[in-house]
DNA sequence: TAGATTGTTAATCGATTAACAATC
DNA sequence: TAGATTGTTAATCGATTAACAATC
């Protein structure tokens, strides 16, 4: 895709959706300001480091106050662009699918989901979350129609790159994908793989590591071979 | 928590995941050696990070042809622990919960589902891909006479600090966290938040640094504050 | 005023890359 | 042998932290 001028860091990218979520939840505490340190004690990131992500975007604290809360979420919503309005259909009503169509994260951040599609015939015209699930026969003559932004693909792994390919002959250019199958698109497409396991790999190997440190083993890996 | 003496960096950690993924869709292809070029290929790593990533854990290469396929992908089994049986409990069993009641990632890592919890009547008894739903109230009971390893937390926001410290009560030492609520927990408690909503932030995010370059515009952010 | 806390600089720390000897 | 590719070193690059002047 080749990185833009002012590209910002995928480090401090990542710590956006972490910053977002707190303020949001700050919100709603009877507290006006909140201060790096006390972000900190939040996130588990530095002050320093909390200061310094927020100056890359502009000065929105207030010496000796800290931050308004409600003001900086309001800017953090900017430079995420929850701002603007986003349409999000999902392919695949499987459980997950489904999941996704009850999911109340999408209008606080600009999206609205539009339509679920699937190509089980047992699943269309079933109405999930007030979405009517459509044959999946008429996604082309449905992408015609209407301006797509996002498009989650909880399809199963087999049909990930075919449906995948459909999606960016459409003109799809951005896919949220469940699949955990690796799928090859276009340079100028967007793509985010949602790893749902990740969190249950993480866990596993915290476990082991501390089981590893218990038993004082330390496991000698190789494969046995020269 | 204290860092183990021999901890794996974390930027390490973040990694693994998607080797094991790939690792294990080259399972079902034909070849027996994958180079460090080609996993760079698969995952955007470079090789030079890839090989370097590897040799943390051992030597598992073999000049001139690559990696064995099936062996690193048994080794990077054994690293994550996933040799080892787990036992996993829901806890809200909502749309999402029972979504992840039907998630085939379990068994490969080595987890098994043996429950789901929830408080509305109407689900107890319900059985869910062979689980039967029970109440809340009986999760102590069941925790005393049932080893369980992580706790799945898909209740209500509301709800999930109450049930945390219950489940902590209780000698849960690892929970799998997909409320968007700051939780509290002690620091011998392993905790991985699963952020479900955190593709989309991204996608909004690169969407709108598109436009903003796109438009040749820079968004003067401030709070309007002195 | 004294205390608090930002925004920013310079120093430190750690992660990534480039390069290449070793060797299959 | 010539070509391929690892494992590892040293160099580079980038991210984090510590510290503090500015100031509310």
């Amino acid at each position: 895709m080749g990185k833009e001028l002012n590209a910002i860091p995928d480090i401090i990218i990542s710590r956006l959706p972490v910053y977002y979520q707190h303020l949001k939840n700050l919100q709603s505490s009877s507290k006006e300001y909140v201060s790096s340190e006390e972000l900190a004690d939040l996130t588990g990131f530095s002050s320093s480091l909390i200061r310094k992500d927020l100056s890359y975007f502009g000065t929105f604290g207030r010496k000796s106050y800290g931050y308004d809360i409600y003001c900086l979420f309001q800017q953090i919503n900017i430079i995420m662009g929850f701002n603007y309005k986003k349409k999000l259909i999902i392919i695949g009503a499987g459980h997950l699918g489904q999941a996704l169509a009850y999911n109340k994260g999408y209008n606080e951040r600009g999206y609205q989901l539009i339509s679920i599609f699937d190509k089980n015939p047992k699943l269309i015209d079933l109405v999930i979350n007030d979405i009517e699930i459509q044959s999946v026969s008429n996604l082309e003559r449905f992408l015609e129609n209407n301006k797509v932004d996002v498009a989650a693909l909880t399809v199963p792994g087999a049909a990930a790159q075919k449906i995948t390919d459909r999606l960016v002959a459409a003109g799809i250019k951005a896919i949220w994908d469940f699949t955990e199958v690796p799928l090859k698109v276009p340079e100028d497409i967007f793509l985010e793989e949602q790893l749902i396991n990740e969190g249950l790999c993480k866990l596993s190997l915290k476990m082991n590591q501390k089981r590893l440190n218990q038993d004082g083993t330390t496991e000698d890996l190789s494969c046995g071979q020269k």
